[in-house]
This record gives structure tokens, sequence and C-alpha cells, in this order.
DNA sequence: TTGTAAGCGTTATCAA
DNA sequence: TTGATAACGCTTACAA
């Protein structure tokens, strides 16, 4: 070695051929699995990259191919429950094809601005995920000019192919659940159109349809906030009223843990007095013993993730809407409706609607022992 | 045009320099930002970028510099909460500075294994955020051998460099909070240390050491689900003894949700009963009423890539172990001890230690409305 | 302050 | 089945 101009550190692909006796050609076609590889020099080119520990760079096959093998997912950091299952998902089918997950926030107007005015996925990915979205026509077009394909996962209906539930029927769902207890006088606590998810207007279509074909009047209560606080906003409104209906049905999980919050503040029982069904089932729904319609959020982000791949590969078509189905899940938070005079057999129908805790859990009927402890607790051996 | 042997359908840094009438090398420089650039050559450039609508190729820029402008967050995507918190963080201080998110799942134990074993992140990052993370020596080989910095976001204490906060202390906060109420018999429900969380030895510690400084007897009872799911399973566990302790303190507020859910099945009232306090201020905390020690997950985001980025452009210590400051919130769900014939004054004290709704909600007093509103319903206009 | 040209590490075309 | 070699689009000495 005379002289070397610049220090090489990291081990390439001319290594690799070097090492192999082949040349680079060869390696390149070895390592993308081309079948026009003989099976002797396959084994060779193989050794050489483990015994140099080669690891190829990503940039410069995106370079040659013009390819990045990654995709953008687009989203909302603050829809915690559904983005997290949803990655679960995406995450899982695209590690199996070996894509790359590039994130981007849009939750608040400042770095939804900033996403929509710099656009900083161009160049840099392969295909767009956008979950639980609402894009305005403007936002739509910047997507566009991106040039790659584009799903979305459970936001609102657009031009672009879909991934989601059916919304509507998940709505019909909690009403039929409902109104077989025998309630009639439903309510439905709704997010406001404008905000930021896709899932308003179906879920409170479904629920008006569902009502409506049952003989009933439509009551629907519309917040301004999501989540928890939506729900104690709309039940704090509710309950300003003389007489309170018999069951709500609230736009989502976390829209339902802010209503029973009211409830209870007011003394209200759930479900003695009122019956209370969500959709979603949110992973702490089961700690709230929260009665509800179920989507499956995880599979939502893999059937997408498969999907885009497909239209990446060319063998898709670009105009999907597919639908996964939600179910009903009756936990302790919805019961028969009782007329005026029934309320003495409570106890006798409560078990009819609740989840029995698998584990053996203290019954509901034990009374609650002493709150004064330091006496016992020495008699423990510790 | 005689013959074109490609078509290049993508603008590239040759256009911009033909149309501006400079060399390539100036539209770089110009591009980032030199300073040896004439004022209205730059100017020229810029208006050629416009014209052009010209976007730079990462993944050249990458090849030639050897840098990726993206970072790596590692991360179980079942931490919701927590992880899409800290997200907030990390994406908004790494849009300014230009830097791509790239996720990896390492949540349950086949991503994790995947994760480890084909090291996905070689050549991808030039940083790595752990967020959260346990890992063993062997794994944190495998991110040393990724040669770039790591930081760990509130993770178990290792050799990496880590922001988070000061667990100890939070949780000396949550017993003096007890303390001041009154309160001498405190147990808790903890995680099990083998399980993937870095938080339950400081925790638990913090618990231990504060309890023991008020000269009382520590009485931990250890779970080995997370999650609401091992808050039932504790608090399933207190339940079977003759007495209660007078309060009881979480491993973290998910847990609370769950010995919540448990104490109300039996029938016991919070806090009328017994006191629970919680740890972290999950953004459902308010709508279940409860008392905790709150964590500032987002703001740890933003220091950590700050960190991270830092360490990249070489201008840090790479031994930092940043705390950030806890706070004690006291919602509803604690209040002070009463002696054993003082049941009493409960609803007396009631106020002293609830969170007043902001909104002009119904009072707690507030008889509940009848459920039965059919008649008068179709008394409102609609 | 600007231009020339040599990399960076792949892929893919074309011959052999 | 294999090998030369020209892109791919940028950065960065080095020269001017």
């Amino acid at each position: 070695m005379v002289e070397r101009r610049r220090t090489r550190s990291t081990v390439s692909i001319v290594d690799v051929a070097r090492r192999a006796g082949v040349s680079v050609s060869t390696v390149s076609r070895s390592l993308r699995g081309e079948t026009n590889v003989a099976a002797a020099t396959h084994e060779r080119v193989r050794r050489a990259v483990d015994e140099l520990a080669y690891v190829p760079s990503p940039a410069a096959a995106g370079l040659a191919t013009g390819r990045t093998s990654s995709i953008g997912v687009l989203a909302s950091f603050d829809y915690r429950w559904f983005l997290t299952s949803v990655l679960e998902g995406v995450d899982s089918a695209l590690r199996a094809a070996g894509y790359d997950l590039l994130m981007y926030n849009v939750g608040d107007a400042e770095a939804r601005d900033h996403f929509f005015s710099s656009s900083p996925m161009r160049r840099r990915v392969d295909g767009v995920l956008a979950v639980a979205a609402v894009l305005t026509g403007e936002e739509q077009a910047v997507l566009r000019k991106l040039d790659v394909p584009v799903v979305a996962v459970n936001g609102i209906r657009t031009l672009l192919p879909r991934v989601g539930i059916d919304d509507e029927a998940g709505a019909a769902a909690a009403v039929k659940h409902l109104a077989l207890l025998g309630h009639t006088d439903i309510a439905m606590i709704s997010g406001n159109t404008d905000a930021l998810v896709g899932t308003v207007t179906p879920r409170r279509a479904g629920f008006e349809a569902a009502v409506a074909a049952l003989g009933h009047d439509t009551d629907v209560i519309v917040v301004d906030r999501w989540g928890a606080e939506g729900g104690i906003q709309g039940m704090d409104r509710l309950l300003t009223r003389s007489t309170l209906p018999s069951a709500i049905f609230t736009e989502s999980d976390e829209m339902a843990f802010g209503a029973l919050r009211s409830l209870r503040r007011t003394g209200v029982r759930v479900p003695e007095d009122v019956s209370l069904i969500g959709f979603d089932d949110h992973e702490l729904a089961p700690a709230l013993d929260l009665t509800t319609i179920a989507q499956p959020a995880r599979e939502q982000g893999a059937v997408a993730a498969d999907l885009l791949m497909n239209m990446i590969a060319g063998t898709a078509d670009t105009s999907a809407d597919i639908k996964l189905p939600t179910r009903l899940i009756v936990r302790g938070s919805t019961r028969r409706h009782l007329a005026a005079g029934d309320t003495e057999s409570d106890e006798v129908r409560h078990g009819d609607f609740s989840e029995q805790p698998a584990s053996s859990a203290p019954s509901a009927t034990r009374s609650p022992p002493s709150a004064q402890s330091t006496l016992a607790r020495s008699a423990r051996g510790h």
C-alpha cells in the first residue's frame, strides 16, 4: 500500500466482492436474492458478508433505485390509544417486508402547518399511511404531490383508498343492544364535525338511522371537545335536564369515560340509573367495565400496510375501501331497562349483562373491610 | 435534442445550477446556508429552486456525507400514553432541526427478537432514542454496535446517557401527601421487576424509603401484570385481607385505574374508605379524579431529542443523567384519614382535597334525575 | 466568491 | 452465470 487518499472506515460491497473473489454485480445480485446466481457463488458471498460484517447502505441503494424502502405515517400523536394500536399492526407488516417506518405528527396546528408547508416526506418515502386523518382538499393535494401511493386508515372518506370499519353498522349495533334491553329513550353524545376526527359523521349517522328505524326521536348532544373532556361536557349538559334518557351512546370510549365521571360526581348510578355504551374498546374499557363496540385497530394497521405495499408494488387496485368488522362487547355499564316500579329487582338482573371477572375476585356483595387496619397489620408476619 | 438515454423525471441540483447559471457546488453551498455565497447568487439559486420545485435527494446527500439526518426511536408500542406523549416532544424538537423520525417496536417478544437479531437501524440513523426500555447487556451491546449516540428516555439506569424523572422523589412525594393527610397505614401496589419497565425499582424504593423514614412498616404488593390488569390483580389480593390499609399508592396511574375497578366492584368507596394515589398523570387521570404524581412526558422527549442531537453534533457530554421534576396533583381520590368515630364529618372534609371542576358542573349533592324521561323529552322542541 | 472534479455505495444495462 | 461500467444526485476538497 503506497498511499491511500482517504480511509474508508465502512466496509462496502466492493470489499465483499474482493473477499468472495467475484464482481460487485454478482454480490449485488446474490444479496438481492436474484435467481441467476450459482449456489456455490451465493454461498461464498454469504460467507464474505458474514466475515466482514457487511451492511448494505440504504442511501446508496436508494440513490441507485429511486426507492426509499420506507413508508411514512401521518397521524395525530394525541390519538394515543388508536395510533399506537394501529402502529403495532403497521410495524409488524412492514418489518416482515423490510420497510422502515417514518412518523410525522399533525396533531397540533403548529405541527400540521409545518408538515403541509414544508412537506418533509418528499423524496423520503415510497408510500404514505394517513391514520385517522381529516384532510382538507388542499392537504390532500399536498399528499398527492408526493407522487406515491397513499392509504387512509379509518379517517374520513375521501378519494383515497381506505381501510377502516363500518362505523354506521357499529353505531347501529350499539342502538340495537340498548333496544334489546328495553331502552326506548336513548341519547348520543357526539363530537363536533369541525374537530379533527373522521368518525364523527358516520357514527352519528348510524345512530340516528338506527334510532329512527325503531320509531323513536333522535336525541344527539354535540360537543366541541374530544376525549374524556368531551364526554364530561356532553354529560354535564344532559344533566341539566330535568330527566335523563335511560341509555346513552357515546361517540368513543374516551367520551364514555368522561360521561361516567360526570355521572358519578352527580350521584347517578351506572347501570342502575342509566345505561352507557361506548365505541372502540379502548384498552381501559375493561377497567371501567364499559360495554362498547370494539374496533380492530391493530388489524386495520396491518391490512392498510399490506394494501399500501401492494400499491407500491403495483399489484393492488387504487380505490379500495376495506371495512373490518366491529363487535359488541357487553360489560357492566348497560343493563335491562326497568319500568317504573321494577326497581326492587335490580340485583337479580345485574349479572345478566356483566362480564364475569376471570379471576376469583371478591364478589360484588362482599362488605367493605374496615379502613382501620393499623392493628391488624401488626399481626401479619413480615 | 438528438437522443436521450433515460428520461430523468426528477429535477436535480444540476438543473437548478443550469437554470441559475452557476455551478452545482455553488447551489449546494447556497442551499446549505454556507456563508461564502454572494447575496445575489444566493437569490438566483433560490429563485431557480422555486421555479423548478426542486427537492434535494436525501439519499444522495446521505451517500455523500455519511449522515442520514434521521434518528431512530426504540420503544414498546404498548406503552401507549407515555410513548405518544414522549413522541410529541421528540417530533417537535426533531422537525425544527430537520431530522426524521424512524420508529421501531420492541413491544412483544417477536418484534423484540426481530429488532435485536436483524438490527434494522444499522446505517439508517444518526442516533437512537430508547424510550422506557429495559435492555439486557446483550441488547445494549447491539445498540452500541450501531456506532451512533444513544439516549435513554426514562428507562432503567444503564451506562447510557438518560433523560427521565426522579422516581424516588416522586414516590416519596406521594407518601408525604398521604402522611400529611394523616395516613399511617399505607400500602403500595408495585410491578414485578422481571417485567419490561424501568421504573419499578426506583418508585418502589422511593416508597419504601419514605415509609420507613416515617417509622412505619412497608407494605408492598408485587404483581406480575402491568397496566390496569396489574392494578386489579394487586387490589384483589389486598381485598382478601380482613382489613384494608387506609391509603394505597400504585406504581402507575393505569394500575390505579385497575385498583379503582376492584374497589368499586367490592363496594369500597374512594376516598371515603380508602385513599388512592397513582403516578404519571395519565391523560385519563382527570376523568377518574385520581390524585397522582405527574411526570412531564412530552418534555422528556423534547429534552432527550435535544441532547441526542447535541451528541450527534459532538457538543454534549455523553454521560448525562437529566432528571425532570415531578409534581403532586391533588384530585378527589385522596382525603384526610379519619380516626374511628370521625366518620360523621365525611362530607365536610370532602371538598378540601378535590379539584373543583372548571366548568359549572352540577354539584356533588344534586339528586339524580329520574331515569324515566320519555315524557319529558317529547316536551323539548326539536 | 466560484468552479472543477473526485468520491459516496449501490443498481442495472449490456456484453461476454 | 458472470463481469465492466455508467448512472443515481449530492458534498467537498482543491484550484482558480
